[in-house]
DNA sequence: GTCCCTGCAAATCCTTTGCACTCCT
DNA sequence: AGGAGTGCAAAGGATTTGCAGGGAC
């Protein structure tokens, strides 16, 4: 079993990860922590941040945008991510034991956990295409 | 507005996909089609698959194991990724609307869809792990 | 004939890894 | 001192893309 050592720039990931409210990627975290840490390397930032996730204090996720994910809240909870900005964003809803449950009434296999992703168009993007509606119905030539 | 035209090569690969019952990445679905067409590429493998979803004919998804996989079936379901083998199969669970519509309460964006996916260890794994279990309780020394 | 689709290979993006060196304990 | 952690750069895997030729309409 190997001995884990305390490191300065772990320990900054890990608090930058708990101070943002959002689900950097990884470069997006190397960003963070360059203002801190000039030199440090994009592969120690990998490697914290996988190694974090093993000790379970941060979660990894995907969302299909092709790089992953962090939060540093590791209790289940829900995501919500916008179609047209791809943001994401938390879901303000408590963890849906009920659906587990439901799953292992249905299915034979062991079930023990669940995530859920929520697909739709966030606040601002909806703003935005409601003017753009509006602009295109309200004259003919639309062509700016 | 580009107009699609038909090709062979499509088409098998719409059928392939059809045909299976689990969620191929596009290198397995290349291997598959490469029995029908010899020497089509990878390339164009991707190309046509992410035709299809864009197209709706298709869907793609993520399972976090690095690469993304496709189905051929689009009504909306779920998902069973096993945490030993990381094989996925399907949910015998309908499309859960209450789980859209309790968002819907709780979260003033628009929801228009979600995605679950569930985790769990599958029947051969878990039998797998409870031989070894016994073989390990049966005796101490239980290094092989 | 036109334009889409293909095969091929190179390029790109994200992530992991090998190595020599540094820092914790 | 010993070994885990770091920076750097190179490797790796998955996916996309540019281009010249082939096929659908």
């Amino acid at each position: 079993m190997k001995t884990l050592k305390y490191s300065r720039q772990r320990e900054s990931i890990k608090k930058s990860l708990a101070a943002r409210r959002d689900h950097p990627t990884a470069d997006v975290v190397y960003a963070d922590i360059r203002e801190e840490f000039p030199s440090i390397s994009l592969g120690t930032v990998y490697r914290n941040l996988n190694l974090l996730v093993e000790l379970g204090e941060i979660q990894k996720m995907n969302f299909g945008d092709g790089s992953d994910h962090f939060d540093g809240r590791i209790l289940p909870h829900y995501h919500f991510v916008c179609k047209r900005c791809r943001q994401v964003s938390d879901m303000p809803l408590g963890p849906l034991d009920e659906i587990n449950a439901l799953a292992r009434r249905c299915y034979d296999g062991t079930v023990e956990s669940h995530t859920t992703t929520f697909y739709g168009i966030c606040d601002s993007c909806r703003e935005k295409e409601e003017r753009t509606e509006h602009d295109a119905s309200s004259d003919g030539k639309n062509i700016p």
